[in-house]
DNA sequence: GCCATTCGACTACATTTGTAGTCTAAAGGC
DNA sequence: GCCTTTAGACTACAAATGTAGTCGAATGGC
């Protein structure tokens, strides 16, 4: 199930979860801004998570319509799975300490996660 | 700089970076434990270690003594920066507030991270 | 001193990924 | 009713990755 998303797939699934649905021209024109991919390369990522069952297509006319089949929400829960599983033997802390550590967090990070988990407590 | 490292080199590196420096031959029996790698594998994982410069080696009689060149450290930073640059727009309160969504987040998390936090500040 | 062992180097090959061209059929303009 | 445009399908091909076999040289046991 859910075969893996390539990095450039991934970009043309944020398309797709930013409006939807579009279709393979449109989905191209909002991509150039980015990438500078030819049509031709934007199909075959196209087709390639059809395949991967990420999108569905749904026709309209002589076109098609694709649309999320995969959940951002879901994607992104699974990749920050991964990287945690991989880089922190599945524990978040580590992760929390890490960034600490290494000042990825700034002070207004500090403040916003303070808050956030503090309405996190009952 | 700095050649992107693949899902079987990192767990190259993993074993490495716990003990070093190590021959290939005990790098592969530690490595069996998890995977199951002929030691040809390992040995071409090695090798492309090396030719990515996230090892050095070191002769040791007829054999290599392979050495991270690599910190782990700063591999965990990239790797975390790149998926929170990827899917939080770099920005870090939006994985934690995904997380915390997610429920990925169990209560001792939070009161660790709240621990690590009220520490962090002056 | 010879031979079996063992090392790293080199070669191999299928799959995935990045990137794009070509083909065939339909459709829309006029 | 034609012809140009255009859509998706199919084909292409290099690089990276996962996985492993083979080879020549050095070495250590005896």
């Amino acid at each position: 199930m859910a075969e893996r998303i390539s990095d450039a797939e991934h970009s043309v699934m944020e398309v797709l979860w930013n409006d939807a649905p579009l279709t393979a021209n449109v989905i191209a024109s909002r991509l150039t801004s980015t990438q500078s991919w030819s049509l031709a390369t934007v199909k075959t990522l196209l087709s390639r998570l059809v395949a991967k069952k990420a999108l569905t297509t749904q026709t309209e006319g002589r076109k098609f319509l694709y649309h999320p089949a995969l959940q951002r929400s879901d994607y992104v829960t699974d990749e920050s799975k991964r990287l945690v599983d991989r880089l922190f033997g599945g524990k978040l802390t580590p992760l929390f300490t890490h960034m600490a550590e290494q000042e990825t967090l700034s002070a207004e990070d500090i403040a916003e996660i303070e808050a956030l988990l503090k309405a996190l407590k009952p």
